[in-house]
DNA sequence: AAGACACGCAACCGCTGCAGG
DNA sequence: TCCTGCAGCGGTTGCGTGTCT
């Protein structure tokens, strides 16, 4: 239908940013706070794409944002997720604090998946290979985990829960976890039996961690953030703590952009300026 | 030491869903 | 109700880096 591209193609730069682009699109951001990405690139002085800078942000750049490798503890909830949610990135990533949709995918495909095959797991539908030949003969009362009803569909937990093939107690007897790894079939059977944790799974309600950062990088006021919603046992990401990431220089010289300005006091009062100047 | 290959990650592309007019 | 424009999502690609021969 003729519709606009998502941004004027000519002139726009592509590939890898520069030092100076992230520096810009921070002080931006921080300045601004994530308004309507599409004008962000006139407004932060950038040649590139509004979507470009949404990615460079939201996978890169965002301060609360945990940086290395996934815990175990985590690949094992990404795997779990996985079995519940299917590809839906974005969602898994909704429940790992500090995690993309971008990396938990990359890890996804670069190490989880290559784990569940060695196991001789099939990555799509959590079925051992040989106990999915078997179901697809007689398919039609298998349901693959990926194709569980939407989030809507949340009436019943606790039924999901029970009825849930990588969860079921009598699907267990013949798990792949079991059959294949014993230290995975363990944690995930503790994931799979907390109840509150698989609830708050079920929810199709971003953690706090995201809605802080919608209110534009302030940090979560209540107790139950700081805790952790939903009983998670991850550290809840605090601006303060997070900001740390800028001193780290992990892959560019923070302090070579002038962002010394960044200790606590400082980010403190940049948010409240943000707050008065919101009302 | 150097070339080939494999791997991992950042970024892009195109599609979808949603909100506003 | 339809159309348009936007943000967001998931799949895919390309490049940098590490490892092997």
């Amino acid at each position: 239908m003729g519709r606009q591209p998502c941004c004027d193609k000519l002139g726009v730069k592509k590939g890898p940013w520069t030092a100076e682009e992230d520096k810009k699109l921070i002080n931006f951001i921080l300045t601004n706070g994530q308004c309507c990405w599409r004008a962000v690139p006139k407004l932060a002085g950038l040649r590139r794409c509004g979507k470009s800078c949404r990615l460079r942000w939201t996978n890169y750049l965002r301060p609360d944002l945990k940086r290395g490798l996934l815990t175990e503890a985590e690949e094992k909830l990404v795997i779990d997720l996985h079995a519940r949610l299917g590809n839906r990135w974005s969602k898994i990533a909704a429940r790992l604090p500090g995690r993309t949709d971008n990396e938990i995918k990359n890890h996804w495909n670069t190490h989880i998946k290559k784990k569940l095959l060695k196991m001789g797991i099939d990555p799509v539908t959590h079925e051992p290979f040989h106990k999915e030949a078997k179901t697809e003969e007689s398919s039609s009362t298998s349901r693959p985990d990926n194709l569980l009803p939407e989030s809507g569909s949340t009436t019943n937990n606790s039924s999901l829960h029970e009825n849930d093939g990588i969860v079921n107690s009598e699907e267990n007897s013949s798990s792949p976890h079991e059959n294949c790894c014993t230290d995975e079939s363990t944690l995930l059977d503790s994931i799979c039996n907390d109840e509150t944790l698989l609830n708050s799974l079920w929810m199709d309600e971003p953690p706090l961690v995201d809605a802080s950062w919608n209110n534009n990088i302030n940090p979560p006021a209540t107790d139950d953030a700081k805790n952790g919603e939903m009983g998670y046992p991850y550290p809840y990401p605090l601006w303060e703590d997070n900001c740390t990431w800028l001193f780290d220089c992990q892959d560019f010289g923070v302090h070579d952009f002038g962002f010394d300005c960044f200790d606590n006091l400082e980010f403190k009062s940049l948010n409240s300026l943000e707050m008065e100047e919101k009302h």
